[in-house]
DNA sequence: GTTGGGCCTTCCCGTTGGTGGAAGGTCAAG
DNA sequence: CTTGACCTTCCACCAACGGGAAGGCCCAAC
């Protein structure tokens, strides 16, 4: 398999496997004209990791997540651990960005939005951060 | 102002100061000796940019709302439209990592987290992706 | 006067996870 | 033989800074 066949079988542009490739997630072998030869194992991998990726993991967990499957002595609590701190790393994004999206809210339904200069979301960056005690 | 006072009252990093300056968001002046010399206006046009940083705005996002911020001839529709474009934003991305969060709670608790290397995780990763039908 | 420490300056590299493009080699069809 | 679709490497770029080096400036203490 030449890299446009896996790119399309893994759904990974070609630009990322070569890209993944250069950081070690697979090593391909090569033909003689020096194309990469690409075998079942490797797009395997790499559907692996676009999963992963799919779910957030960083690259670094690919290569642990990776490691850990081709080892058969692994332990699943390993794995655990993996996706446990990558789910606390979602959670913590998701309350950041809600506390962004429920201020944002309600600054943008605050404003007029109409021809006039008066703008309640620009009074707000521009005050001293009013603290909201909303009981 | 030196650069460390404003970092202080601003709350921003010397570093990112001078960042801002670099990417043309402010101006200070510059004393005798080549240091930055900042009034009021500028550490206000910081603190603007640091609340906006807050609520997840781009740097763009922030040049074009400072520049209606000092726009007195504005409209707020102007201003409105960018925050309803950055809270489509955000919604997007709390879709996006909420799906995440659905699909690896789910796996992480059907992972025994044990010594045995059984791990729904890594079977997960490694199948074709199964469907998940939403009720 | 000079030494020390704490500021300040610019400059360049590193981050994450790739994407875009240029310059050039290879292969199969017509 | 040429054309076009592949493939290769290399280099540059994105956001939004952070780290650290090398050197200048300033003020107080000795």
């Amino acid at each position: 398999m030449n890299i446009g066949d896996v790119s399309k079988r893994s759904g990974l542009p070609a630009k990322t496997i070569r890209y993944y490739e250069d950081i070690g997630l697979i090593t391909p072998r090569r033909s003689a004209n020096g194309y990469r030869a690409f075998q079942d194992q490797d797009l395997h991998k790499l559907a692996f990791i676009g999963r992963a990726r799919a779910l957030g993991f960083g690259i670094e967990d690919c290569r642990g997540l990776l490691r850990l499957y081709e080892d058969t002595e692994r332990s699943s609590a390993e794995v655990k651990q993996i996706a446990k701190q990558h789910l606390a790393e979602i959670d913590r994004k998701v309350a950041e960005l809600t506390a962004m999206r429920n201020t944002l809210t309600r600054l943008v339904h605050a404003c007029a939005g109409d021809d006039r200069p008066d703008c309640p979301i620009l009074a707000d960056l521009s005050a001293p951060p009013h603290v909201e005690i909303e009981p």
